[in-house]
DNA sequence: CCTACCGATCGGTAGG
DNA sequence: CCTACCGATCGGTAGG
């Protein structure tokens, strides 16, 4: 017991985001199945052995990853408190965070490895991307159902529909962005699409 | 080559042939690098070493297995000869491709899994997707440009900037797909995307 | 966090 | 010199 701080846990807490960093690099450059735990550990500048004293199993390394990700995504791009539209907000948010996606390869190589491998029913996250992909699909929907309500969409447009087209152009120029980064612009494409959906006035920041 | 010749080699091929569809299936559920020789071999219903005797690397199968897909996606959406516009007809190959991939899970499931693992540079695939990327994405700005030239696509439409964004959408839609192939329907989204870009009269099939 | 291990399995190659 | 494999085993490494 060292008595550098009385009681806490903040040494092993700070090793611990280390890892799962590190870990989100490994994940999203060989994909969850082959990357090993020595590979990761290595990274560390620790033991395979020493790793596992942190996280007991593999998989246990992947939940704390995925939730790592789940919580920072809500911090980078916050919706402000502020707005006029929430519902325009929300959709500005998804151009706002491909933007952040740019500057951060090693999480939409995470994202893009992983929700392929996924789709493997045995694979250790396909219930989290399921339930992933359907609840964005049904938050997007909704949002775009209120804007359609209130006639900020072009006539005709099915919100469900386009929900699916703009979550799977996102997902679509990742896998190319990460091939070649010079040569998509991930937010100019999608906010063209986007805005491309609604009707004067309203336009995307 | 047929199978009738003296002193051919038909029965090897028809082998050769099964081991590239069972790999197929194997690389498209595990990717790559997690997929292995044994596992290949079993699902053949032969040995390790039979396998190698056929493929004597694992990256030459997955050569093989990448060599078929190019020979047979042109078969399955053949373009017709007598098409009046070829430009469009090619548009409507991406639909017809679609249409085709939504009854073949394990196509899918291979191409969602193995571009989002390569894009690692070290990984064996990464410039064949590089390679297929870019020329996807040069042919069908081609295509596009010469029917804004025409005056067939909406004013103010870069063909560069919707190739990326269509083939962005046929990559996000198979990565949804996979999850949930119920909730998603490939080619109808790609249709309707591709049509909203197009002026009156040109109506896609 | 480490050393010391396990049952099994990896991609590739030997001779027959 | 060709094909289509086999059982056994190489040196290393996997997750736990």
């Amino acid at each position: 017991m060292t008595s550098q701080q009385r009681g806490g846990y903040a040494k092993g807490d700070a090793r611990r985001e280390a890892i799962v960093e590190v870990a989100t690099e490994v994940f999203g450059t060989l994909g969850f199945r082959s990357a090993t735990m020595l590979q990761i550990a290595a990274a560390c500048g620790i033991s395979r052995t020493g790793l596992l004293h942190h996280f007991p199993t593999k998989e246990s390394l992947l939940e704390a990853v995925l939730a790592q990700r789940d919580r920072t995504s809500a911090l980078v791009v916050p919706l402000p408190s502020d707005v006029a539209d929430p519902d325009l907000a929300a959709i500005e948010r998804l151009i706002a965070l491909a933007r952040h996606n740019a500057s951060s390869p090693e999480i939409v190589n995470l994202f893009s490895v992983l929700s392929a491998e996924a789709g493997d029913p045995e694979h250790p996250a396909h219930a989290y991307f399921l339930e992933r992909y359907a609840a964005a699909r049904a938050e997007l929907a909704a949002a775009l159902t209120r804007l359609a309500a209130r006639g900020a969409l072009v006539a005709g447009t099915d919100p469900r529909a386009l929900a699916i087209e703009i979550i799977a152009l996102m997902d679509g120029l990742q896998v190319q962005w990460v091939l070649a980064p010079d040569s998509i612009d991930m937010a100019a494409v999608l906010r063209h699409r986007i805005q491309a959906a609604l009707l004067p006035p309203y336009v995307l920041r």
